[in-house]
DNA sequence: GTCTATAGTCAGATAGAC
DNA sequence: GTCTATCTGACTATAGAC
């Protein structure tokens, strides 16, 4: 049962969309299983057919953002320049591509509702965030041995991830901004304006 | 009743300190009632005695730390330089002591437990916050004018103020860095380091 | 796969004695 | 001010019919 190739269990993925919206606006314990269900035409019996407990269904959301995210930066990475010094703006535009775009309720519960977890799923995801962090480290050290970020490689990285985080809090896609030019625009603020424009040994 | 000129009830401000703590690591809606009484040795018929409800204890959290981060950035601006290429440092200084500081528990409510808010209390502590952020449009439209940050104030606001609230989720006080250091170092990496080293037309 | 009905638990809040 | 005792309602999750 439930198929062990899953993707695409269509019911499955439509709870998880509509659940991933509620809980960004209203958080994960305001929102009750009967609200879920409902907004999907249900009962809540019928919930728990496709989910078995309230937590598997946030930890599925969760794990969604995180191979969005990552699966965004790496493709980024690999369609790309493979100038160095263009790295860091490919990230910061998947980055911002993957957090404000059409999977922005599950990003922004990755981000903020990850204390509802019990502590062993806490550990888990927390471990995704980390490895997905961690694809930042190479980027960033080049950057700084071109002299265009801090050679604190880690202050940079969490300098960086919490002003991008931050942007899913108050960007709205009618702005005068576009996610690209906002990528553009916070990488040009980020690194070191001067020197490098082009040339340098 | 309950003292018209308040400040320094004991017991009450107690509760806020104990309480403050709980919600910044269980989350609002994960610590009922009876742990926060049990924590100050109380049940929970005595702490309805203090607070009418769960929700007015949030909000006293969350204005308390809006009062005091707004002071400490009204202090660090009054007591310092008034060379204007120096506001923004004072005010990155002032920020991060007062939101790593002795306050940190009710700081990291304000900044995300407000979901958990009724809509009425909502829009009030957003004001409150909206009015702080304010504070910044002054120092940051005048270090634009010095070609020290980007022209787009609102988007300068938005990227410094998510990398020093993110600090509130990984800043570790036993680390490297103490406050002052890291306020530098994230100062020095936001404005521009070229040109305007001490002179400039 | 969805339903109804409900078990079992725990929450916020109140009343009134001390 | 703090207690005990309790009301009332909401929640997650289960059982079993369809």
């Amino acid at each position: 049962m439930r198929q062990e190739r899953n993707n695409l269990l269509p019911r499955r993925n439509a709870i998880l969309a509509t659940a991933a919206s509620q809980f960004r606006h209203q958080g994960f314990e305001r929102t009750s299983v009967r609200e879920i269900a409902q907004a999907r035409g249900m009962t809540s019996g019928s919930f728990f057919y496709h989910f078995s407990t309230k937590e598997e269904l946030l930890v599925a959301i969760m794990e969604e953002g995180v191979r969005d995210i990552m699966q965004s930066v790496r493709d980024g990475l690999a369609g790309g320049t493979r100038l160095p010094e263009l790295l860091l703006l490919s990230m910061v535009r998947s980055h911002l591509k993957a957090l404000l775009g059409p999977r922005l309720d599950a990003m922004t519960v990755l981000l903020y509702e990850w204390r509802s977890l019990s502590p062993a799923a806490q550990t888990r995801v927390m471990a995704s965030r980390d490895a997905y962090e961690a694809l930042w480290m190479a980027p960033i050290s080049e950057a700084a041995a071109l002299g265009l970020v801090d050679t604190d490689v880690l202050l940079v990285r969490q300098t960086v991830l919490g002003a991008l985080n931050w942007t899913a809090q108050w960007y709205r896609p009618c702005g005068r901004l576009d996610v690209d030019a906002l990528a553009q625009r916070m990488y040009t603020n980020a690194v070191s304006s001067c020197g490098r424009i082009g040339s340098e040994p």
